[in-house]
DNA sequence: TTTATTAGTTTGATTGTCAAATTATCTTGA
DNA sequence: TCAAGATAATTTGACAATCAAACTAATAAA
């Protein structure tokens, strides 16, 4: 168990590099790239969605949202029913970028269980689910 | 694989949300935990490895180790040879921060995985030890 | 012994962040 | 119904963290 902890902590933490590194090549930052994560894999969302799936507030969103804007990576239409809020999506070009990123993503996962026999990647998706399910 | 990746990048962001969480009851930053984190399981080191190990310029870490020592969490010492460099070291209270932290880790590993049988821990942790290779 | 490299600090600028105040809209309960 | 409270987003002011570049001191290499 105790080694599992310091694997997991190694783990996460060359994927944070791996992350920050990936990033960096975009030209955008870690903060815009995410908004961008989240976007792309849960589809379009109220600016309070956003917000909270970032972990920020909407007024640090606000700001960051203006910049994404001014990128052509997003857009900001008004929510349908509810005046107060305002719905926020991926342009074409935001898609792209998203999907780019999520190749790379897909490499990397590729790349790092390669040495994994087949029942070995049963096991570990498995795990995967039943752990991210107790978080 | 491609559920896997998806599983991999929740997993990474649950994971960064509870980070957060526990960071943020502690009083110090997320950059300040993390700080104490690499001295913590790695020992003391130059500053130059440890803004390395952080992904930080020496610049900013100077900043950050300023803040830490004044906490009375780390101390600075002169390099036994090189007279270029300094040695960063936990002081009593950083050691005892890095144990409470790493008890948090531990805990939330034996939470996440108390569904898993002992089988499939030692596929997961043998896996780990494979994809933390391959990075 | 020059010259180049390395370690750490300082400085100035930028980014990401929050809390609090503000405006507009929605929801609720008397 | 409608006044009061709650919610969504923005704006503002203040910090934290960060980098690049300039700088100092010490070591390494030619």
């Amino acid at each position: 168990m105790h080694s599992l902890n310091n694997l997991i902590i190694e783990f996460y933490d060359k994927l944070s590099s791996w992350e920050q590194s990936v990033v960096k090549d975009t030209g955008y930052s870690l903060a815009q790239v995410h908004t961008i994560e989240v976007l792309g894999s849960h589809g379009p969302m109220r600016m309070k969605e956003l917000a909270d799936r970032l972990g920020i507030t909407t007024g640090t969103l606000t700001v960051q949202v203006e910049k994404l804007v001014q990128f052509g990576l997003i857009v900001r239409t008004p929510h349908e029913v509810d005046r107060r809020s305002i719905m926020v999506e991926l342009t074409s070009e935001g898609t792209a970028l998203h999907k780019q990123h999520n190749r790379m993503h897909l490499q990397l996962t590729e790349d790092i269980t390669r040495h994994l026999d087949p029942e070995s990647i049963k096991v570990l998706t498995q795990s995967f689910e039943k752990m991210n399910r107790e978080f």
